[in-house]
DNA sequence: TTATTTTTATACCACATGGTACAATAAGTT
DNA sequence: AACTTATTGTACCATGTGGTATAAAAATAA
């Protein structure tokens, strides 16, 4: 009937469905989640996990992956708006400590956290994507240099920097529980360098 | 000869070695450290640990401790010197980015941010620190006040919590190998906002 | 010597982990 | 029907963990 149909027995295995459960364990939980309990919580045998993935390594690096895809598309929208360069900085502020990790914290900043626990995989992925995010913000402050009214002897990496350690702080607080008013007050403070008159 | 010889067997458990080796290993690998790897480094047995520390969360608290005094000495003596409010201040920074953890990172830092995976008297400790921590910044703040003189609206409170919240960025980059240099540049622009002509 | 007391060390327990061998299952192919 | 192929699930392994029962050791006291 369906062309796609090999013979053999029909795959039930839904890796996607996997994944996800997968990813929200591994971001409420962070890396101590063990492949044990997410087989049980996604009622699929151990070994089909390892078909699938290989070994933990690739569990989680996949898992990473999806976690990626998912705020690279949100930061390149809020980057490419057509808000002003200030407003889309607030804009990345409030994704970063409000709506990114309500209650969960961010998985990348997470597993980077724990990277000495993680497959060599995975931490070269986490590698990976630091770079990837400090070229996104040096890209940032690149397209928006005509804004940038900030009376600065910062250069644009200096800047990009800045900026990414910030949101790594709120972040890491947001991760360990402090109240998103909290976290907010101090990265109001750190970013009040980017306004015009200051 | 030695009164306070009491019967039995002596002692040959060196308490504060021990707890030297456990802190260091603490320090260094954070909490996935195990009482096993201690005990064996240590050349004492396990039901040894367990008598003189009760259990695993004893042992962690007993560690932390140490580290807290050992910072607790340091900190006051920076804040009682001589120095003018601001060289106070990037001596604070000098030693969160360098002397404390040279390699290391900060226990303390380490632990809170593996608290989930830590005994309820560790747990709770972990927050009396942190709220002594953010004490010690406010009462910092209060007693240099005539020396501010930082353009701000900032209250006291605010301000220990802004100046807090960096450290702990400082200490988070330290302990994931960010170089003493990146993580001092980044410094020195937050705490931009305490100099006098910002 | 013998008993008592305090400490140390051996040897174990139950449990969880990452990982796998192998049989059972369910389809297509001949 | 019998055979092949792809997938799933049971049942296991070695290892490491926190924790402990209990024997051995080493001192004093009788």
């Amino acid at each position: 009937m369906d062309k796609n149909q090999k013979r053999g027995r029909p795959k039930t295995f839904d890796r996607e469905a996997i994944l996800e459960i997968a990813m929200n364990n591994y971001w409420q939980k962070g890396l101590s989640v063990s492949l044990n309990s997410i087989s049980e919580q996604a009622g699929v045998a151990k070994p089909s996990l390892y078909r699938e993935f290989e070994n933990e390594d690739g569990l989680t690096l996949a898992a990473l992956n999806r976690y990626s895809d998912l705020i690279g598309i949100r930061l390149n929208s809020i980057s490419s708006s057509d808000d002003s360069f200030l407003d889309k900085i607030y804009a990345l502020a409030q994704y970063f400590c409000q709506d990114v990790c309500h209650n969960n914290g961010c998985l990348f900043v997470k597993m980077r956290s724990q990277s000495f626990k993680v497959g060599p995989k995975t931490k070269a992925r986490i590698e990976e994507i630091e770079q990837e995010m400090l070229n996104f913000y040096v890209e940032f402050f690149e397209q928006n240099k005509n804004e940038l009214k900030y009376s600065s002897h910062l250069s644009t990496q200096q800047a990009a920097k800045f900026l990414s350690s910030q949101f790594e702080l709120a972040l890491a607080q947001r991760a360990r529980g402090v109240s998103s008013k909290e976290v907010r007050d101090v990265l109001n403070i750190s970013l009040a360098i980017f306004n015009a008159n200051s």
